[in-house]
DNA sequence: CTAGATGCAAACTTTTTGCCAGCCA
DNA sequence: TGGCTGGCAAAAAGTTTGCATCTAG
């Protein structure tokens, strides 16, 4: 929080009691909200926070690398300010959480094949689609209830 | 074609002019379309084309696995319709166009993390964003004439 | 024939923008 | 104080839906 702070001084931005909220929400969730979700999470103690200003600020916090956006077309949007890096996700079908997975996701032979082709790489973005721990044990046992 | 044709008629869906159009346009071109992409391209032959048409048409081959979607936030969603399976793809920032990676992306380490999480993987996406070799060498030279 | 598809327009969702008032530096 | 910001409402962009008409099988 304190970096983001910094670096948006730095940069000539202000730190208006609204975007410390905000940074503060990304920085302390591994949930990769949604605008609409950090909207609704910070309305009670910001009740005339709007919609837009989020949005803005998000954007914002993009430009600065600060955050990570994620695009679905399921449902919304989704930020990720705790690691603003490339990274692969684990994204539940079931429940629709995501996870990160901290490894080096590529095979030497995909480094290989965008180096032939010259491709000059700046970020990936990896999503991993399937079933969590708990979605498929939920899933085993409503199996069973249906099978009776 | 012809095997997606076959298909759609096996799920009891009608071989409409229109849903053939889009499937033959989806299997001659590499350039992953959007639906507005597909609309206009097919609106010459297809006078009465419609947009609602295109996109039900893409969510019926979607759901039979024909075509792969890809959500983008900047323009809008694109479709590929030849390998409707999971690969990864290079996404050139400066020009939008997305080429397909055909071996497999993951690292041994990565497929242990993913397991060592419990995790059911049924299908992921892999977009690599960067610049392709053309548009390295635009910039280049634009970077030099720029210099001048 | 007739269930299912098309085409039009209107609805919907998500995100962005214009504008003015207000606040931070 | 003076320009950046926040908030509101309206616009924009992309996609879906309702419904009357039409058509493939």
């Amino acid at each position: 929080v304190e970096q983001v702070a910094r670096e948006l001084r730095r940069r000539g931005f202000r730190l208006t009691p609204q975007r410390l909220a905000i940074v503060r929400a990304l920085a302390m969730t591994d949930s990769h909200p949604s605008a609409e979700t950090l909207y609704e999470e910070l309305l009670p103690s910001f009740p005339t926070m709007s919609l837009a200003t989020v949005y803005k600020t998000l954007n914002t916090l993009r430009e600065m690398g600060q955050v990570m956006q994620l695009e679905f077309k399921e449902g919304s949007t989704r930020y990720d300010g705790r690691h603003p890096d490339s990274h692969a996700h684990l994204i539940c079908s079931a429940c629709g959480r995501i996870q990160d997975v901290e490894v080096d996701p590529f095979s030497s032979e995909a480094r290989g094949a965008i180096q032939a082709l010259g491709f000059q790489l700046a970020r990936y973005r990896f999503d991993l689609y399937g079933l969590c721990q708990g979605c498929q044990q939920k899933g085993a046992s409503a199996t069973m209830k249906a099978a009776r």
